[in-house]
DNA sequence: CGGTCCATGTGATTGTGAACACGAGAACGC
DNA sequence: GCGTTCTCGTGTTCACAATCACATGGACCG
């Protein structure tokens, strides 16, 4: 059959890293019983300016009414199907030190639509443990964890020098997205999607607007 | 005295989020032992390409010859100085939960110039626990801490509820930069930087693209 | 049923960053 | 000391994102 989802326009960049935002605002109006929202308000809410949130609401169709504002519930059930929500996406994680046992934890990844669905490492003392009712696995089994798991993303929460490693096994794997926490560059194939989260990075960028607006704060001992 | 750095152009906020990545980059050629480096194995290092690496050095000034290429140690004492390395900037974590204490126990920050000056939390079973060498102190102390701790970072790593106010109150304890964990929008005052990072957003974008690329995939049960 | 109101939707404009191409200039060999 | 070679530095061009401004068209009232 034909594609039930006509091509739309193609989302630019900065706007998909929004919708989820406005998603998550528009989550807490529907459970507040809010039924309409105007774009002012939806701004507000996710942090922009009006004019961006209608420009972004746009590239998914027509969906609010002029003079009114968006029907919460139908506005989200379309933002829903576009950021492919109606299918939940298994995830693993490699590495189950400090960061990947926090994330295992989390509970609010399979809230979203991401349910952890394996976790890994190569760590004798930890493989076979439980952490938040999963068996850690080995990270040699990873082709069989990810087919038979239907993974779909792979964290990396490994040490800097084993990040290039895993990711190639991930990929190996038949993973097609990747999110890496390690502080380092890591190189995937065409075809796969790789964000990476940096936190002492984040801190630098912080450290350096303080150090800018303040540069003689340096002097004082 | 005047100013002994001239304001020079200002730093485009893209070439700012880059420049810690090549200043990892530098670091790890210093280790190994390298003492010259072009821009283009710079650029290979850090994931992006060559011109887009010396038009970002080039608004630190002209610290490369040609012909030849940069000067390991003497660029990075630079970008040090830029970055304002020079000066430890302190960080109060606040919320010990799952995620606050892998930061709490992370040696990374320390190490890239961000000490963990302090940990808070609210609940009674957490204060007085010793983190990472950190005894957990109560979010009423603050203004406190902040003060004698000379905190300059503060980090939000609360359940949602609560990030708007502690927002506030590490604003109101003179906190200038935030990086915020919890997946809400909190908004501060001008002259406050604040740095969001939502791990559920960055799998909800790379769902989007999973999603584009293979849409049919939903269609399989 | 006509008029008014009001927030959306979108073309136009402005601004910012990425990509490109090439001139500038330092090292090195002859 | 001259020419060659190599890589930086940067002006220019192109692409994309933010912002603006207003025409559009549905809702609602009388
Ligand atoms: N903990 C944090 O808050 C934090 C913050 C920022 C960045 N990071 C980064 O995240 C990564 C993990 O940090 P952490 O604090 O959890 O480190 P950690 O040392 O506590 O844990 C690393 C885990 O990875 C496992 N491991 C090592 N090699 C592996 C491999 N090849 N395959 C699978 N597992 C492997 C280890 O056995 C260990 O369990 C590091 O790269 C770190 O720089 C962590
Ligand atoms: N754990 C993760 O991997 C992860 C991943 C993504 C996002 N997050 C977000 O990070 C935040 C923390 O996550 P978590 O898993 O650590 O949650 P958690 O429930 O384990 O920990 C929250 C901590 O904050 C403390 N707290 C509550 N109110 C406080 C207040 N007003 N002041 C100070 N401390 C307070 C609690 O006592 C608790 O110790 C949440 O907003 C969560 O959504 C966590």
């Amino acid at each position: 059959m034909m594609s039930s989802v006509p091509p739309r326009r193609r989302i630019p960049e900065a706007t998909v890293a929004r919708l989820p935002v406005y998603q998550r605002s528009l989550t807490e109006l529907r459970e507040g019983g809010v039924a309409t929202v105007s774009s002012e308000q939806l701004a507000d809410l996710a942090g922009v300016n009006a004019a961006k949130v209608r420009k972004d609401l746009s590239y998914l169709g027509s969906y609010g009414t002029r003079g009114v504002g968006y029907e919460v519930e139908y506005l989200l059930f379309q933002m829903n199907r576009e950021l492919g929500l109606s299918q939940d996406l298994g995830v693993v994680i490699v590495g189950m030190g400090n960061l990947g046992q926090a994330l295992a934890n989390y509970g609010g990844f399979g809230e979203r639509g991401f349910p952890v669905g394996a976790l890994v490492d190569t760590d004798a003392t930890k493989v076979g443990n439980v952490v938040h009712g999963h068996t850690v696995q080995h990270l040699d089994d990873l082709e069989d964890i990810v087919g038979k798991g239907r993974i779909r993303i792979g964290i990396i929460a490994t040490p800097v020098e084993a990040a290039q490693n895993v990711a190639d096994l991930l990929v190996g794997a038949g993973v097609e997205s990747i999110l890496n926490f390690a502080p380092t560059t890591v190189h995937v194939p065409e075809g796969v999607t790789l964000r990476k989260v940096d936190l002492a990075l984040e801190l630098q960028i912080l450290g350096f607007y303080q150090h800018r607006d303040a540069p003689d704060a340096a002097v004082e001992a």
